[in-house]
DNA sequence: CTAATATGTGTGCGTCATGCACATATTAAA
DNA sequence: TTTAATATGTGCATGACGCACACATATTAG
């Protein structure tokens, strides 16, 4: 039970640093800043305050964030429906490099199973689903774990999260 | 197989959400710094420069990593062995301090796998270990891999790194 | 055995990502 | 309509880094 627990910590960090490394090679910015742009680019104008619960920063961090995002082009701040907020969309180029952050971030986990047999993938495959699907989990915390998938290869999604409702 | 890929992102950033969380809670200090208390705290006085490397820092960097830790009495430089190093020990309150984030790292991710049964947490284990046992790695490889772990509950570990050798 | 080079550490300085406290505008509630 | 809640932006500070440099010690070449 612990060894298990230990060998998923320790596969989890090496996926979470090949991600890490894929994601500031494309984009010139580390932290949330990636998974900004792939919830953005859903393309449903989410708001300053809805992205940062996502993201699980403060309000001012997801401002400077955006501030980023903004002066590099790849993200524009729309008016929202409440004359309060802001809509976020992702520019033409914010839509080019979401693409290339995905596909880099499946290309950096996928060496790590493709020395799996296709019958272990599969099995491996079962499990993870399970394991995620067995999550008590809330919408928003969906959401959040989902922030940087690729929802097009994302099948029978086992944590459906409501990206349309963002 | 992208699914496949995809899901293993997905539980890779919850892990690493997770491990993130637990160290912060009982660390004053994010970033590589739990890592750098558990590698110190196997007692065999890395030096400055060989902790680096598993970390993946700037030497800089991990100067003022360990003026961060020596500054909380966790960790203190001594004289090594050739005259220039530094060789690096973890003080009682740090020893106290890395048991604190073993434990919490493991008691973080465990919730992950208790809704799997005991057969499918076997099934699991084997396949992560042979995903791990299957990377081609370097020695410093496997250490930075297992920079977190908690080596006592990893019995028979896929990737064995000479820790001895730090 | 001395001179050149490599290694290991520390420091000044800058940057990036983020949080806190505050100000401001708008909407909802009492 | 006054009051409270919501949503955003900003000044300021901090933590965790990296780069470039200076300095000491080892190692190697001549």
């Amino acid at each position: 039970m612990d060894r298990t627990t230990n060998l998923l910590g320790v596969v989890g960090l090496a996926v979470s640093d090949r991600i890490a490394q894929a994601t500031n090679e494309i984009l010139k910015h580390s932290g949330e800043t990636a998974a900004a742009l792939v919830v953005i680019g859903y393309g449903l104008g989410p708001s300053n305050d809805e992205l940062r619960k996502i993201l699980g920063l403060s309000h001012s961090g997801t401002v400077r964030l955006i501030d980023r995002l903004a002066a590099d082009g790849l993200v524009e701040r729309r008016a929202g429906s409440d004359a309060r907020s802001v809509a976020l969309y992702a520019t033409k180029p914010g839509k080019a490099l979401r693409e290339k952050i995905l596909k880099g971030r499946l290309n950096s986990i996928s060496p790590l199973i493709e020395t799996l047999t296709d019958a272990e993938q599969r099995q491996l495959s079962t499990l993870l689903h399970k394991l995620l699907s067995s999550m008590e989990t809330t919408d928003l915390e969906r959401k959040t774990l989902c922030r940087l998938c690729d929802n097009r290869v994302c099948t029978d999604c086992p944590i459906p999260a409501e990206f349309r409702n963002v």
